[in-house]
Formats: C-alpha cells, sequence, structure tokens
DNA sequence: GCCAACGTTGGC
DNA sequence: GCCAACGTTGGC
C-alpha cells in the first residue's frame, strides 16, 4: 500500500507546528466533521505525510511536515464530559469520531504561505484553496513535492 | 469584525 | 426526504 499524503490545519493559538515539536507525538482528537471523519477513520495510515498548515492567524502557511503514527482509531476525547469537545452520541461501543497520532518531522526552512501557494500554478487545485473548511484534507504526491520544495526541504 | 461558504438540524 | 434556518469556520 502506498503512502498517501494529507494536510491537516490547526490553529496556532489552539496548537501551533512548535507544540507539535515540543509533544513529539500527538494525538489529533477533536474532529467533528463526517468528511473529515471519514478520512481519519478508513484512508489515513501509519507512515502517510502531513503538511501542517496554520489556520486563523495573520501568518497562513504550511509550516512542515508530520508522519502518521498510528492509523485511525477511536476519539474517545468525544466520551468523557470533561472533555472539551464531548459527544454524547459517541460510546465505546459505538464510537462516532475517529483520530490518528501524528510525529513532528521536518520544519520547512521557509514556511509556504498561503499567498504562495496560491501564486503556484502546480497548486491550483489543493483542496485547502478550493474547500478551505475541511480540517483534514487529501493532498496529492505532486502537491507534497512541490510543497516541500518551496519550503525549502530537498 | 464581516461575511461567504457550507455542514448540520429539525419541521413538515 | 426536502429544504429553510441556523451555526461554524476561516479568509479577508
Amino acid at each position: 500500500m502506498a503512502l498517501r499524503y494529507w494536510l491537516f490545519k490547526s490553529e496556532p493559538g489552539a496548537y501551533s507546528y512548535d507544540d507539535l515539536a515540543n509533544d513529539g507525538t500527538a494525538e489529533w482528537d477533536g474532529v467533528r466533521n463526517y468528511q473529515a471523519r471519514n478520512l481519519l477513520r478508513d484512508d489515513i495510515k501509519k507512515g502517510d505525510g502531513v503538511l501542517f498548515y496554520h489556520s486563523s492567524t495573520t501568518n497562513l502557511a504550511v509550516i512542515g511536515t508530520a508522519r502518521v503514527e498510528r492509523s485511525g482509531y477511536p476519539d474517545f476525547t468525544a466520551w468523557g464530559t470533561a472533555s472539551e469537545h464531548p459527544d454524547s452520541k459517541s460510546t465505546p461501543a459505538n464510537p462516532i469520531w475517529y483520530m490518528v497520532d501524528i510525529r513532528a518531522e521536518q520544519r520547512f526552512p521557509n514556511p509556504v504561505s498561503r499567498e504562495a501557494m496560491k501564486a503556484a500554478s502546480e497548486l491550483g487545485s489543493m483542496v485547502l484553496l478550493k474547500k478551505g473548511r475541511l480540517s483534514v484534507q487529501p493532498v496529492t504526491e505532486s502537491e507534497w513535492q512541490k510543497i516541500c520544495r518551496m519550503g525549502g526541504l530537498t
């Protein structure tokens, strides 16, 4: 099974690439959107590449890469009332929401801004630019390579 | 802070 | 099952 590529959005005020780099590995919990859930549950596999994008900030950009450490498993943060994003309809017996674990990999020497992505003709069909609200989204291999090159990785 | 896009909810 | 109302996201 070939590796695939994804883009995860995060508000840096809530959880930044620095936070991920400090933590090493993070549980990508709290996604409460069915399209994104389906990707987390069915398609995002250990070893896949992740572009880490900062949203809702003055510096909209892909900051670096991460690697999927654990394929989809039930998002248990939906269960307890102590959770930051509870969903009483989701239970251990019938989980609704899923998450993966990711690990920080390489920070881009030059973060790739949204402006730069919009200006790059090869990136014109990126989901990020077409359907911006999806918080977990697929990226093609050529988009991955282009963005890594723009970011300054060899 | 505004507003467009779009996902979800709920009445019928 | 349709669709209007509503809420949220996120770029600007």
